[in-house]
RNA sequence: GGCUGGGUGGCAGAGUGGUCAUGCAGCGGCCUGCAAAGCCGUGGACGCCGGUUCGAUUCCGACCCCAGCCUCCA
């Protein structure tokens, strides 16, 4: 059991609470995945980033941590994405969701526990329903059925607002067939060209709220402990999700702590299709280090906005150079990397609500004395110490090498690189410094750049 | 308009009632044929106005500014 608590910023009350679950061996975390339907920028690679930090924070407190990730499949955008590409909405929603696996794992995010499909889950959500309508907590009106907020006295508390300031606040039509404005969509009907299971509300499909609610039910019980998602998540979706769990469960506690990151900005403004700043991983990763960009994620506090630049992920990957650097000095030492074998002030850090700011600072210190240190328990202690540190944050598992030789674009030819390289060294050996110099010019006009050292000469992409 | 959160050195970004965050950039040094990279060292800050205090960037109040949510959205 940990020696340390975990704190956790608990929006639902909006303070930093110490982190106590229902059941310590059997610790549930959910965070909501995407829709799949367009390539993920690089705020939702924040969301999967974020819990998967703090997946790897509970897994070194808990034995058993479950983690489901789920996938939205069933959506009116997928449904739009499909009729533009002429294709069928399943092939769009597999399209997307091994676009999604693959973009996330290039950050270095490890598979949820359970991923569950919301297409799986069509009987869960209508039982769901049905249950709904039997406690008076939903209604059937023109073949949609809908949810009563009204008889929800606690909407709102999540995002701490009353039901008259939700409404005062309302921008968009309500649909006549509402009761109340404020309530929303449990199911709705299909036309025939439109994806719908049958149900005793005739040809239909589910809304969005209740596929993650529904699922939560089914694989991790009708109270968690911790729910995440981005910080636009907490009204409405999450705080129906808490209405309709809560009235579904006859009052059973919903989530017990809920953790929202904040956004990544683009010249201080929210990435959006409209402003046209979205940066897509897939586009990213071709200029990045996959690790670079997660660092540059982790960098700063996860509920802040982050503003978003290349020169953020230029700084990261300078601050990466400099680990693997000093990771790359102790390569002689083996060591058994335990996970608590970081200096207590980074586990602490990382226990202060994912402070990881602070935690890479610690990190950081650590390179420092793996640069000056002389006794080799000193420093089979540090390489130790980095390689914890590094799991925990999900960076510094790959070689020193392997970051070093990084050749992060594809357009450059390797071959030639290596040939120009041997030219000019072969004309260093000869003391022949002006072709030397000349030659490094041919490299560098190729976009490299490069560094004698004692093994040899590396070279990188600028 | 309502509800959240934030304003720290050239940049990014932690933290604290009275000693260092950390990284990048700058400066000095080491290394190098020269570089680059790397390493070592170093200067520099707490939006504005009041208040509490022996002392506030840190606590309290007002003000100014910024972002997000209130509509699908990570």
């Amino acid at each position: 059991m940990p020696a340390m608590p975990l704190y956790l910023y608990n929006s639902l009350g909006r303070r930093k609470e110490e982190f106590v679950p229902l059941d310590p061996a059997r610790v549930t975390l959910y965070a909501c995945g995407p829709t799949v339907y367009n390539p993920p920028h690089i705020g939702n690679a924040r969301a999967a980033v974020v819990y998967d930090v703090l997946y790897r924070v509970l897994r070194r407190h808990y034995p058993n941590v479950v983690y489901a990730r789920n996938i939205t499949d069933v959506d009116d955008k997928i449904n739009q994405a499909a009729k533009d590409a002429d294709l069928p909405i399943a092939a769009i929603a597999a399209r997307y969701t091994e676009i999604y696996h693959r973009d996330v794992a290039a950050l270095g995010v490890l598979p949820p526990v359970i991923e569950p499909r919301a297409t799986d889950h069509i009987d869960t959500i209508i039982a769901m329903i049905e249950t709904l309508l039997r406690v008076g907590s939903a209604y059937v009106a023109a073949d949609h059925v809908l949810f009563d907020v009204t008889g929800f006295p606690a909407y709102g508390q999540l995002s701490g607002r009353t039901r008259d300031e939700m409404i005062a606040g309302a921008r968009v039509e309500v649909a006549p067939f509402k009761r109340d404005p404020g309530d929303f969509i449990l199911w709705k009907p299909s036309t025939l060209d439109l994806p719908g299971w049958d149900s005793p509300w005739g040809r239909g499909r589910p809304g969005w709220h209740i596929e993650c609610s529904a699922m939560i039910e089914r694989h991790l019980g009708q109270t968690i402990d911790i729910h995440g998602g981005g910080n636009d998540l907490k009204f409405p979706h999450h705080e129906n999700e808490i209405a309709q769990s809560v009235c579904a469960h006859g009052g059973a506690p919903f989530c017990r702590y809920w953790v929202h990151n904040g956004f990544v900005e683009v010249d201080s403004e929210k990435m959006s299709k409209s402003l046209g700043n979205v940066l897509l991983v897939q586009n990213l990763v071709q200029r990045f280090p996959g690790e670079a960009l997660r660092l540059a994620l982790i960098r700063g506090r996860y509920r802040e906005p982050l503003s978003w630049s290349d020169e953020l992920v230029e700084q990261a990957k300078s601050q990466l150079t400099r680990l693997y650097g000093a990771l790359q000095r102790l390569e002689a030492f083996d060591v058994e990397v335990a996970p608590t074998a970081a200096p207590p002030k980074f586990h602490a850090a990382m226990d202060d609500d994912l402070n990881t700011s602070l935690a890479i600072a610690v990190l950081m210190e650590q390179a420092s004395v793996a640069n000056t240190a002389t006794d080799e328990a000193t420093l089979r202690r540090c390489k130790a110490a980095l390689l914890a540190g590094g799991a925990e944050l999900g960076l510094l598992q790959q070689a020193p090498a392997a970051w070093f030789s990084q050749a992060s674009a594809g357009a450059i030819d390797a071959a030639r690189v290596d040939y120009l390289i041997a030219e000019r060294n072969a004309a260093r050996a000869a003391k022949d410094w002006a072709t030397a110099d000349r030659v490094r010019g041919q490299i560098a006009a190729l976009g490299v750049s490069i560094q004698d050292g004692p093994h040899g000469t590396q070279w990188r992409v600028d």
